[in-house]
DNA sequence: ATCGGGCTGTATAACGTTATAGAGCTCGAG
DNA sequence: CTCGAGCTCTATAACGTTATACAGCCCGAT
């Protein structure tokens, strides 16, 4: 096998305890020896073996991040940013997926990989106040999302609301005055959905226009597919829609593309507003105008909540954080 | 913490043992006893704690999967099949990138990760054959993608030069003459770049035409932007192409791009194909032809040669594993 | 002188699991 | 009846780590 503490121990003429603290400090190691014991470890090359330091003490150093699903490049960025913040204090990031599937979800919360992780980052979409209050798992738990709210955990997430205002908001200020929205979901479990609809109806409302419920496409999930048969949807409407915001980007290309197989023009027949500004809509054609949530703060602060929890160090009440968004104006509201 | 085998052997009135070989059948056991301790175990809801298993037989039951970027949909379905079939043998799979950084694919193969996994997929882009010979980890590694050759190692990827071939073959077969080539680099670690330049010359050769070295673009990375300022580069020729080959989806999405702002049309003006099949080009403005490599394959069979080094099982020869392609045509060369 | 208290260092008992050696028991063959 | 074989089951030693208890030692304060 590896090289073990004890060969260490051997070869620097100590004892197993005194290498043990060099290594991790735990208790004050004379000058001396902490050189002799360090140069012995970086001669044989040793490194920690995880699966009895966690026997031991109960932790492994692995926390796991779930996301909804991998080819979404909006998580993509959250994932990295949470990778690359975990690197930083020394764990390491397991990636998992729950495909938007309730029972994965279930079973992440409930700790299907309980003895492998020292805590979880979640962002569920299935799940309800109720499935999380009912977890019995007594390992860390940060959400990040809007789905949950009201549950004891640290929780991680952009005012989808008042995001999804700015955005129609947006719109408003083109002069459009049909603005449709496509991503609302029948689920109750998918909040998200139900916020940025708010969002956009309060927008519209204070406005000072109307609320047409035939200008809200219902969509199955949130991908490009989705986008491309929402907006046909509309457009076969006797007074189809001068703009659009979408639930995030990927339906937003997916209606840029249904727009333009009507041989409609983006912006100048329809204006389209996405939410995430994933790179996708940076190169799309046109680009997209999108609502940027600081997807990096959202994956570091996740990351930190979880870690602060593991450790045990703030026992602080579960915080409600909420990040920063900003508008970015591209070429499918405000042409070229 | 949770119920461990000594409360199961506890409340059903046997050994630690006896449980143990209830658990993982190594030695048969009584039907009566078995029966009573598989009682105690769903009474008490028993599972086996990974570290400590994993202290005694050596093994973490964690795969590592790397790849260069996570914002790359064409990794990010690798990798979910990749851990879709990980989870069908009982492993974890570990999602890790190397943002295409030399130092970080050389630290994942000398084994930073040594004492939490017990093997590594690796897609390299920067490492050359002598660093992977040069390699002193045991932990078995199979690699993915056609950077390195000749190495002692599984390795799982398409035939570059061929499919290049077949892609460029489509381009010529629309009639077009003046064919780019988008994605060529600098460095010589970058075999893919290599490959499927040499792809591309031996189907002009084939198809009578001469080969060009203006119409290639050499670009810094493989991401939208490049493609993006490649093609401006192509099209500022006095005599630009009238069909480009990029090296992946995304750069031949920036290319589109770069065509539209030059306010030429694709495919009249000029056809684009590309290479991965990602989702993006099928939602793009026009669709996108591409090369369609089986990712789902990709995946699963890196992990099952990985799995079956790991369990020692097939003590085979190095293999080298060829997966299969095919030609997706859209609107990017056949107009609608 | 003696005591108390910082320092450094050591020996050792866990953590939960599995493989090995072996202890009882029954039963059929010698 | 005795002995070995075959079946169950048990006791126990690891695996590599860390926390606890403790043993020296030196030094300043009593």
């Amino acid at each position: 096998m590896g090289v073990s503490l004890k060969d260490i121990a051997k070869h620097a003429g100590v004892s197993l305890a005194t290498v043990s603290n060099v290594v991790n400090g735990y208790r004050p190691v004379g000058e001396e020896t902490r050189v002799r014991v360090q140069r012995a470890i970086d001669e044989l090359g040793y490194s920690p073996n995880l699966s009895a330091r966690h026997l031991r003490n109960g932790r492994t150093g692995i926390i796991a991040l779930a996301i909804p699903e991998l080819n979404n490049p909006y998580f993509a960025e959250v994932a990295g940013a949470a990778i690359r913040e975990a690197g930083t204090h020394g764990y390491t990031l397991l990636l998992d997926y729950t495909d938007s599937d309730r029972q994965k979800e279930l079973l992440l919360i409930e700790g299907i990989r309980e003895r492998v992780i020292d805590g979880l980052i979640l962002s569920p979409v299935q799940l309800g106040r109720a499935d999380v209050l009912a977890r019995r798992s007594d390992k860390p738990l940060v959400l990040i999302g809007e789905s949950v709210y009201d549950v004891p955990h640290d929780h991680i997430a952009i005012d989808n609301v008042a995001a999804s205002h700015v955005a129609v908001q947006h719109l408003v200020s083109l002069g459009r005055h049909r603005i449709a929205f496509i991503g609302a979901h029948p689920d109750v479990h998918r909040q998200p959905a139900h916020l940025r609809l708010r969002g956009y109806q309060e927008a519209l409302s204070s406005a000072g226009l109307s609320f047409d419920p035939a200008l809200v496409a219902v969509t199955a999930q949130f991908g490009r597919q989705d986008g491309l048969t929402g907006m046909r949807e509309l457009l076969k409407l006797s007074e189809p829609p001068e703009a659009v915001f979408a639930y995030n980007d990927l339906i937003a290309i997916g209606a840029i593309r249904a727009i333009h197989e009507a041989n409609l023009r983006v912006p100048q027949d329809v204006a389209v507003i996405g939410f995430d500004d994933i790179e996708d809509g940076r190169f799309a054609t046109p680009s997209l105008t999108t609502i940027s949530p600081d997807k990096e703060s959202i994956g570091q602060l996740a990351v930190r909540s979880l870690i602060a929890r593991v450790e045990g160090k703030h026992v602080s009440e579960p915080a409600d954080i909420q990040t920063p968004f900003r508008l970015v104006t591209r070429e499918s509201t405000i042409g070229r």
